[in-house]
DNA sequence: ATCCATTTTAAACATGCGTTTTAATTTAAA
DNA sequence: TTTAAATTAAAACGCATGTTTAAAATGGAT
C-alpha cells in the first residue's frame, strides 16, 4: 500500500530537515545517512559527493519555486503600474507551492536558502546563476520598474539587503521566536515572521536613496 | 623604538584578521599561528581554547564600542523627541571610534560581528548578553521611544531584521562590492556601504506595521 | 651566578571528516 | 534458472582539526 521510498529519497529527506536545522557545513554524511538508516558510502555512490547531495536538495525546491515567481513576475510586468509590495507578493504563491514537495516546503526552504547564503557556498551560487540567472535579471528589472527614482546600482544593493534581512530572520527564526514568546509571551508562527518581515522590506525599498539625504 | 609586541597580541592580530576574512569555524588555529609567527600551542597555553580566544577578540572591540554606544543612547534619550534615524546616527560615533583600536577596526568589527551572528556562536551570544545586556535593552528601549506606534513585539522583530540586512552587508561586502563594480562599474567604497544601508533600515523600522497593513 | 617561574617548542594524541575500496547482496533481464 | 548489472554493506584510507604532553629555552629576582 505505502509507497515504496527509495534510498535516494531518503537520503534527501534526512539531509534537507538537517541542514535546514544546522546547516550545510555543519551537517555530516554520517549524521545524515544514520537519521536516514542507509549506508554511509550510499551517498557516495547515488550522489557522487556531498557538493552534489546539497545541489540535489536545493534542486528539489527551486525547480518548482523559480519558474512559479518567472510566471508571477511576467504577470505583473504585463499588467504594469505597480509597486515595491507588489513585487513582494509575487514570492508569495510560489513559496505557497513548495507545499506540494514537502509539508512544511516553504520553511524549509527558505532555511535551506538561508544556509546557502550564509555559507557563501561558491558552488550553490553558482548552481543557481546558471539555472536562473534568468529569473533573479527579471526580478531586479522588475523592482526596478516598481521604483525608477532609484538607480540600478542602488537597487542592486538594496536587494541584497533584503536577502540579508530575509534570509536572517529565517535561520535565527527559530531562536527568536524562543525569544519572543518568553519577553512578550507571545507565540509566534513562521509563517507570521513573513507577514512581519514583508512591511519591513517594503519600507526599506521605498526609501529616499542616501544621495537625496545628503544636504 | 618599536613598540615590542606580545605574543598574544600576536595571535590577537592574525586571528582577528583571518576570522574577519573566513569566519571563525573556517579559521584553523595553524592558519592563525602560522600567520602570527608563533607556536601551535601558543593559543591554548595563553588563551585555554579556541572558544576562549574568540570571546578574546570580540572583546577588544566590544569593551570599546559598547560603552560609547550606552553614552550616545543616553544622551539622545535625555534630550527626547528623536527619530529612527537619529537612533542609528548613535552608532556612527562608537563605530569610528574602533580606529583607535585598530587601522580599519570598524570595517573588522562588523565582520567579525557578521560571523558571530552567522555562525550561530552560543558561546558568544551568552557572552555579549551577559557582559553587554544592558546596552542592548537600552537600544531596544531607545528605538521604542523612536516608534511608539510599534509594538514591542514588532520592535522587537524589526530590529533583528535590521541586525540581519547590516550582517549581511558586511559579510557579503567584499563579493557585492566586486559585482557591483563589475556590473555597473562603479567602486563602492566599504563605508559607502553604511550609507546606502541606513536610509534602507530607517525606512524598513519606520513602515507601518503589519498589522494596520491588513484589511 | 643560580634558581625558579614563565614561556616557547616540537611532537604526538584523539577525533571526526569526506571519500574510496572491495566484497556481499539484491534485483531484474535472458 | 542463469547471468550480469545495480545496489548495499563493512571497513579502511588519508587528511585536518583542537588539544595535550613533556622537554627545551628564556628571563628576572635573589
Amino acid at each position: 500500500m505505502a509507497k515504496r521510498i527509495t534510498t535516494q529519497e531518503k537520503i534527501l529527506n534526512a539531509a534537507e530537515a538537517l541542514f535546514a536545522e544546522q546547516g550545510f557545513e555543519q551537517t555530516s554524511l554520517r549524521q545524515i545517512t544514520t537519521e536516514a538508516n542507509v549506508n554511509l558510502a550510499s551517498v557516495n555512490y547515488h550522489f557522487g559527493s556531498k557538493k552534489a547531495l546539497i545541489q540535489a536538495v536545493m534542486a528539489r525546491y527551486l525547480e518548482v519555486f523559480m519558474p512559479k515567481l518567472a510566471e508571477q513576475l511576467t504577470v505583473l510586468n504585463a499588467r504594469g503600474n505597480f509597486s515595491t509590495r507588489d513585487v513582494f507578493d509575487c514570492f508569495r504563491e510560489p513559496l505557497a507551492e513548495l507545499k506540494q514537495v514537502r509539508k512544511h516546503g516553504p520553511t524549509l526552504f527558505l532555511s535551506l536558502l538561508g544556509f546557502a547564503y550564509a555559507e557563501i557556498q561558491g558552488h550553490l551560487r553558482r548552481y543557481t546563476m546558471e539555472h536562473f540567472g534568468e529569473v533573479m535579471a527579471l526580478l531586479l528589472d522588475t523592482l526596478h520598474q516598481a521604483n525608477p527614482q532609484l538607480s540600478p546600482v542602488d537597487m542592486f544593493w538594496r536587494l541584497h539587503f533584503v536577502l540579508g534581512a530575509t534570509v536572517f530572520a529565517q535561520v535565527s527564526g527559530p531562536a527568536l521566536r524562543e525569544i519572543a514568546a518568553a519577553d512578550f509571551g507571545e507565540a509566534v508562527a513562521a509563517d507570521q515572521v513573513i507577514d512581519r518581515l514583508i512591511p519591513f522590506l517594503a519600507g526599506g525599498l521605498d526609501a529616499a536613496s542616501h544621495s537625496s539625504t545628503v544636504e
